[in-house]
RNA sequence: GGAGACGUGGCUGAGUGGUCGAAAGCGCCUCACUGCUAACGAGGUAGGGGUUACACCCUCGACGGUUCGAAUCCGUCCGUCUCCGCCA
């Protein structure tokens, strides 16, 4: 969310935010309502100064005083029920409003309609070229006794899945080598909750837009789709020290999505799943843009080389103002060569928010002259499974049906170099 | 899941209808003192909104109710602790 101050003094930017963002949101609306908020709220305060006035008066009053005392007193009352009920009114437009402001996009981001738009920024790593015919992710990992599609489907459902064997032990050893190699760059490890109450998922700006991609539980939980919602959460309403920044979190957990509206999309194999796991890094910083900035080319860079050390070739996307989400200033998102479509895939994501986010969360630190300031926010994927096991095996694919483990992951798989039947 | 107790400032903790945004202690800050440090002494010290600055408004877990007036009474919810039950 942003600040009611900015949005009102910058009226025009977060206009152009939102039509560069394909948001529908009239601003002068807002402002509207937002007099009225400010109007109202003086009325109140002037009469509940009066009523405190009167408040100290009656104790010391004579009989005669007291009555009449008592007299405006039921008068106020009267008024002030009518005027707090009108109050309430407009904060629930005014909320509802404020929900619905975007960020505002860095100047840098691409313009754009969609994600057609999206620039590709760099491209790593050489395509495999195969001798023979690269089979999909899929026949690899069900010759190979990987993965159980269709007893996935009996117990879970569409789009459920069983990883056994080499699959399940890829899996670990992906979890555990990432572990090693992103907590080299100085983050804290955590394990998360993935059940979390509703309504830090309107911190992090997954509601009130994207409801219907969330699960959500008889209590009224909602199972979160990825660890940024429990981990902006783990600081929510709280004030930090400045000399705590940044705030350096590597959060492993199980993540969850209904995917509606993309039920015609990969329906089949692991690319698209309705529970998968995945390690992400977040960062809390100084509320500063140049930090955000060095923060996010830096998490940026960690998903790349821990790509780059398993050797899967890979573009990086900038994301334009067409396809970027409402809570974010500026979005990379990172993609894997998956040889049998012949195209990249999206694995990781990584953004910045300035302080959309904590403000939402109130999360602050202390400034050194003492003022409390919303720090600023960042996530980005460090590697999800079992989406990554798509482009591993296809990209690794031997000849005899076999495939090569990255020599990175060869120790965390008891040695095994190549999965064969 | 059952029974009971409890939620007050950075912390401990007093406060059962009005002079309470709140005693006292600890902590912290400033000053004074001292060769230096510590102790002692004096003063200050919750958060948020608002204002150029004041004024002023809100906040005693949350929401609602009673009342002219609620930290205080009532209801609901949430949370914590203890005991029991169940359980990896």
């Amino acid at each position: 969310m942003l600040d009611i101050k900015f949005i009102r003094e910058n009226k025009n930017l977060v206009a152009e935010a939102a039509k560069k963002k394909h948001i529908n949101f009239d601003v002068e609306k807002l402002i509207d309502i937002d007099d009225r908020r400010k109007k109202l709220l003086g009325k109140i305060e002037e009469k509940r100064a009066d009523q405190n006035v009167a408040n100290n008066q009656i104790v010391k009053a004579s009989s005669e005083e007291r009555e009449e005392i008592l007299k405006h007193m039921g008068k106020l009352k009267q008024e002030l029920e009518k005027e707090e009920l009108e109050l309430k009114e407009a904060m629930k437009e005014w909320q509802r409003l404020m929900l619905m402001v975007p960020n505002v996009p860095d100047a840098s981001v691409p313009e754009g309609a969609d994600e057609k738009d999206n620039a590709v920024l760099k491209t790593w790593g050489e395509k495999p070229k195969f001798s023979f015919e690269p089979k999909d992710h899929i026949e690899l990992m069900l010759k190979l006794d990987m993965l159980d599609l269709e007893r996935g489907t009996k117990v879970h459902g569409f789009r459920g899945y069983f990883l056994k064997n080499a699959g399940a032990l890829l899996s670990w050893a992906i979890w555990n080598y990432a572990q090693h190699f992103f907590l080299r760059k100085n983050f804290v490890p955590f394990i998360a909750p993935a059940i979390v109450k509703k309504n830090y998922f309107y911190g992090t700006g997954h509601l009130p837009s994207g409801a219907e991609d969330l699960y959500k539980t008889q209590d009224d939980d909602y199972l979160s789709g990825t660890a940024e919602v429990p981990m902006m959460a783990y600081h929510a309403e709280e004030i930090l020290g400045k000399k705590d920044l940044p705030k350096r979190y590597l959060a492993f957990s199980p993540c969850y999505r209904r995917e509606a509206g993309s039920h015609s999309k990969d329906v089949k194999g692991l690319i698209r799943v309705h529970e998968f796991f995945k390690l992400e890094q977040l960062i809390l910083c100084e509320a500063d843009h140049n930090q955000s900035v060095k923060f996010h080319e830096e998490l940026n860079r960690n998903t790349e080389e821990f790509i780059e050390s398993l050797g899967i070739p890979y573009q990086q996307l900038e994301i334009c103002t067409g396809d970027l989400k409402g809570a974010h200033v500026k979005s990379y998102d990172t993609e894997l060569w998956v040889p049998k479509e012949g195209k990249y895939r999206e694995i990781a994501s990584a953004s910045y928010y300035h302080d959309f986010q904590t403000r939402r969360f109130n999360t602050r630190y202390k400034d050194d002259d003492g003022k409390l300031t919303y720090p600023h926010s960042l996530n980005a994927t460090a590697i999800p499974t079992p989406r990554i096991l798509v482009s591993l095996v296809e990209n690794f694919q031997q000849a005899d049906g076999s495939v090569k483990i990255p020599s990175v992951l060869v120790p965390y798989m008891n040695g095994l170099g190549e999965i064969r039947k």
